[in-house]
DNA sequence: GCCGTTTTCGGCCCGACTGTTTTCAGTCG
């Protein structure tokens, strides 16, 4: 029994009740109760009493220790069979909750997709009472759409998307000032919908031309505050406007952009200052005066709070921070120190990557191309490496303004041996060792191949350590505790592969890392230059699991860096 | 269902939009 099984159990509960109609604050009491139990650090075994942790009072603790002891509850069994199983997914469905759904029971007897579906087309939901004719549309379509999409969408996804939209407000006249907000601004792995803040004096004419936007493909709702649209693609996805006056921009951008559990506490918290904060501002709440501001920084320093990056704007526990380390940010970045080069599967030269690493105003920069296994990637065999070495120790005697870095991205081959003996790897300035191949082996193997790589005293950071793909594949199995202590030992360094649709290693395993004194590396694993701009996504996603700047290897200067391989070589 | 030196009852974060109503409940974020 551990404490995801609980945790599991209470938000079953508390759907069950979502669809019984019962109470909305008895519903949250059960989900908060299971937050609550997530957020506290403890294992299951070591909590003496679930009873004592804010959010759990008598009734839950009774369900929780009837739970651990027997592996069920008499409340759960009952709800379920009370509540046909097949009436949960269709509380996803936009404008069904549990009370309209539950009514669809109780009146018309829907107990799922096939009968909700049949009691639409006879006519019986439509005349019902609270339903009408649109309710019915929207109704079917969902249950058309519903298959097709998943729940939550990839970043990688989105983010195109978001770029699009800001390129058509940006042109914008009217508009004064925009940001995406939601889950895409706090950078989650996947994310349902877009959210926009619009601060402008005339929402009418700007709501009229955000519903012509090319990619619009539906408008769903559209009122003088708030504009939503659909985007169809690969996946169709809605994407919120709010429509607000300038003065409330920074105020609204705080709370579209959440998370939902930050700004309870952010409420809670306010509340006890004597404030009560809304989208519009904060307002004293004896003289109802009300106070906006210009920039976020300003809005949580006027609760006495550090600024908060939205990344870290997730469980509500970052409010309670009192003082926030100096986190990575996109400026201290120094060198991008994975890419590729038309030399392997790249798509511009070793000048052309160099010119755009100037621009970003790197002062160095590793090339590693792919090693010679990785046949489908051109990888490099030993001659083609040291010719390579070569021309980059050229441009290096032409330029100043830059350092290149010779490097390898080496496979680490399925036996587990390195793609390159020690006397080529010697020569090189900086090596990494990744895994693109049999990722189906057991974990056991998997961890010996990743345990040869990290003993090696050449190789001096190890790439995306779990080769997942966001939404598409899970990776190979990695043991993560035991990876992270050895790196750490060792001194290997852990990358975050700022390619949104990796962003491997997680940022919830990378603050693991940071707390046992791992160095991690931020790097874009480029293809073509333009794939050099996901630095601002690692950045992100390294905020998010609050990684200092001096963790992070390429905010270093390349002293420091080389100084820092060098001993691990024991040199 | 949970919580509390403004408390053991009456709040619980707050506001907008839709679709259905004739003033608002339900849903959503």
């Amino acid at each position: 029994m551990d404490k995801k099984q609980v945790i599991k159990h209470l938000e079953a509960i508390a759907t069950y009740l979502e669809l019984k109609g019962e109470n909305a604050f008895k519903i949250s009491a059960y989900r908060k109760a299971a937050q609550a139990l997530e957020r506290d650090d403890r294992s299951l075994n070591e909590i003496d009493d679930v009873g004592s942790i804010n959010g759990i009072g008598k009734g839950t603790k009774a369900i929780i220790e009837e739970f651990i002891e027997t592996g069920e509850t008499e409340t759960l069994n009952s709800l379920v069979e009370e509540v046909p199983k097949g009436l949960i997914p269709l509380l996803k469905i936009q404008g069904l909750g549990g009370k309209k759904l539950s009514r669809l029971y109780q009146e018309l007897g829907v107990i799922d997709e096939a009968t909700l579906r049949k009691a639409c087309e006879n006519g019986e939901v439509e005349s019902m009472s609270g339903f009408g004719k649109k309710s019915v549309e929207k109704i079917l379509k969902a249950l058309d759409d519903a298959s097709l999409r998943p729940d939550r969408l990839p970043v990688s996804y989105v983010i195109p998307i978001k770029e699009v939209i800001e390129s058509h407000l940006r042109m914008m006249r009217e508009i004064e000032d925009f940001s995406i907000a939601g889950s895409l601004r706090r950078l989650k792995e996947t994310v349902k919908d877009l959210d926009f803040i619009v601060a402008t004096d005339h929402p009418e004419s700007v709501a009229d031309q955000i519903v012509q936007l090319p990619m619009v493909t539906e408008v769903v709702s559209k009122g003088s505050t708030k504009v939503t649209v659909m985007v169809e693609g690969e996946w169709n996805i809605s994407v919120d406007f709010r429509l607000i006056e300038p003065d409330h921009f920074v105020t609204t951008l705080h709370h579209f952009t959440g998370s939902k559990e930050h700004n309870v506490e952010m409420r809670r918290l306010a509340k006890e200052k004597g404030y009560k904060i809304s989208e519009y501002g904060i307002e004293e709440s004896e003289s109802g005066q009300i106070h906006t501001f210009t920039t976020e920084e300003e809005l949580f320093n006027f609760l006495d709070l550090p600024y908060l990056p939205p990344e870290i704007r997730e469980t509500g526990e970052e409010v309670s921070i009192e003082s926030l380390p100096e986190l990575v940010d996109l400026q201290h970045i120094r060198s991008d120190l994975h890419m590729h080069t038309t030399w392997s599967d790249g798509a511009q030269s070793i000048d052309e990557m160099a010119e755009k690493a100037i621009q970003k105003g790197y002062e160095y920069m590793a090339i590693t191309d792919h090693s010679k296994f990785l046949r489908v990637a051109n990888g490099l065999n030993e001659k083609r490496l040291l010719e390579q070495n070569k021309k980059i120790k050229e441009w290096n005697e032409k330029h100043s303004e830059l350092t290149i870095l010779s490097g390898i991205e080496m496979d680490i081959l399925p036996d587990g041996q390195l793609d390159f003996d020690e006397d080529v790897l010697k020569q090189l300035d900086f090596v990494i060792a990744s895994i693109h191949s049999s990722f189906n082996q057991s974990e056991e193997k998997i961890m010996e191949r990743l345990m040869t790589a990290l003993e090696s005293p050449y190789v001096d950071m190890i790439a995306h350590p779990t080769g997942r793909l966001i939404g598409k594949r899970d990776g190979y199995p990695v043991n993560l505790e035991l990876f992270i202590d050895r790196a750490a030992e060792t001194n290997t360094i852990i990358e975050l592969n700022a390619n949104p649709n990796r962003l491997d290693l997680s940022w919830n395993w990378l603050q693991v890392a940071q707390e046992k004194g791992a160095k991690v590396a931020i790097n874009t694993d480029a293809h073509n230059f333009k794939m050099l701009d996901d630095m601002k996504v690692g950045v992100q996603a390294a905020r998010k699991g609050l990684i200092k700047r001096e963790t992070v290897v390429n905010t270093w200067s390349m002293n420091d860096l080389v100084r820092f391989l060098k001993q691990k070589k024991g040199d």
